[in-house]
This record gives C-alpha cells, sequence and structure tokens, in this order.
DNA sequence: CTTAACATACGATAATATTCGTAGGTTAAT
DNA sequence: ATTAACCTACGAATATTATCGTATGTTAAG
C-alpha cells in the first residue's frame, strides 16, 4: 500500500470535502456551499480550485464553459495521510496516546461502541 | 472545565514538547534540542520563544541573564485542544470515525490494549 | 446587436509563520 | 582593561496561504 503524501492545507481540505461530500461540481457550487459557514469570495475559491488542480488534489472537466471538478484523492486515504501527520506532531508518534483520550472526549453510540469492540478484539487476536 | 483555546504553530509545538519533556529551560537548551532534528539557528528559537511569551503559551524567569522559560500551558490541554480541531477539520466533527482509524492503522501493546477494554467498558457503563 | 449575467485566468495584496542578521549589553578569562 | 563568548531585542527578509480586483471571454435574453 504506497503512502502517498497528500496533505492539503485547510482550504483545500474544507472544498475537499464538498467535492467528497457531494459528488463533482463547479466552482458556483463549492462556493455556494462554502458560504453556508463562512463567508468567500468566488474568485476566492477558484483560485484555491485551481491551485488544487496544479497540486493534483482534483482533476477537471473542461468541456463545456463552467468545468467541472472531481476529487482525486479518496477521503480515507487523506485522512490517513493528516492523522498520521498530527500524531506525529501533537502526540510524538503515539496514536494509542491520541485514541485514548479521544475516547475519553465523548460519548459513543451503542453502535459504535460494538464496532469498536469488533475491531479490538480483532487486535487482541493478531497481539496473541 | 473551561476550554481555553490553545493551540500553537507547528514550530512553537516543537519547543513546547521539548519544554514538557526537559522541564523549564534556556533558549540554548532548547535549541541544542532542536538541532538533534533539524538545523535551526538560535536567533530563531530565540524569536519564536519571545513570541510564544506574548502569546502566552510560555513564561519565563527573568532573574539571571540567562532567561529560563517553562511552558505555561498543560500538554494535555494542549493536545486536547488540538485534537478537537483536528476532529472538526479532518474528520467533520467524528471522533470515532478517527479512533477506528488510528487503531486500524498500527498495532497496540497487550497493556494498551486492557487500557482500552478498560475504557470501553466504562463507556459502556454510561451508555446504559 | 447590445447588454447583463456568469465563466476563467491571473497578478497584486494581505495575513501569518518562519528565519536570520545585526546591534548592543553582560560575563569571565587572560 | 581587552577580548571572546554569550545573552536578549528587534527589524527585516522569506515562505506559505488566503483573498480579491480586474481583465477578458462566453452565453443567452431582450
Amino acid at each position: 500500500m504506497l503512502k502517498k503524501k497528500c496533505e492539503p492545507t485547510e482550504s483545500e481540505l474544507e472544498i475537499l470535502q464538498i467535492l467528497w461530500g457531494e459528488g463533482p461540481s463547479s466552482v458556483r457550487q463549492v462556493n455556494e456551499k462554502l458560504n453556508l459557514k463562512r463567508e468567500v469570495g468566488y474568485t476566492t475559491t477558484l483560485k484555491i480550485m485551481q491551485i488544487m488542480t496544479e497540486k493534483g488534489y482534483v482533476t477537471r472537466d473542461t468541456k463545456s464553459r463552467t468545468h467541472i471538478y472531481h476529487s482525486a484523492v479518496k477521503e480515507k486515504e487523506t485522512q490517513t495521510s493528516l492523522l498520521n501527520d498530527f500524531i506525529q506532531k501533537a502526540y510524538r508518534g503515539s496514536a494509542m496516546s491520541l485514541v485514548m483520550q479521544a475516547l475519553g472526549q465523548q460519548d459513543a453510540t451503542p453502535e459504535e461502541l460494538e464496532d469498536l469492540k469488533k475491531l479490538i478484539a480483532v487486535m487482541d487476536k493478531k497481539n496473541s
């Protein structure tokens, strides 16, 4: 499994999340979504998306005048990449320390707890 | 429990980690530690530590000529703050999603697994 | 055809973070 | 007392990201 380095900036990540959630979209669509949360000018969004194209985070279909942007990186992979980076920087490499803290922070639904138990069972096995 | 906003930049965090690990230190001591990992000029470190003083991340004892810096924020609290921010930005607020991914990523020692199980047991109780 | 609405491209500016040079003061050894 | 080794302070140069204004081209309605 190749670990590509894909670590978008904060703004870029915001846009990727919209593309992941909404599917291929035009700049205007993305910009409107963004503006539900905070005020951003249209050309600002455009510019960032152009940069993202250069960086390879997105591709775009330029057949019609209104370009349609597709995310070119997967959500899980991007998260993994960001997560590993974060673990290094904030937890000096200790993933377990992060996990414990994240768990302590908030409640889980019964379903989530089940999933968690299953995962731990698997880890248990692997460990013995 | 007050949630202070303490989100140091990457360089600042690096320095905080040294202070957390080594205890109160001079700029030179911090700089030498930093230089084990990467090359940084002395005045660069000094400058950042001065900025951290302004921001309140550290305090310093200026009684002697060589100032001694103390971290003024706690490691756990800083991590929590950074973690919550990260969960919002990279996982759209889903802590469980981050936890599952972090767990899947790497192996745990038997001890860690035990701790984890205990924590889950507690969460289980709280949930019923 | 003219105009209003909307699209991209792109350079300029702003905001933030990082890095370092240099000035000037203190200390200690010779 | 002079000098070398340190120290802090601080402004300036860089680097990176984010923001936006403006130019320019396309489209569609009237």
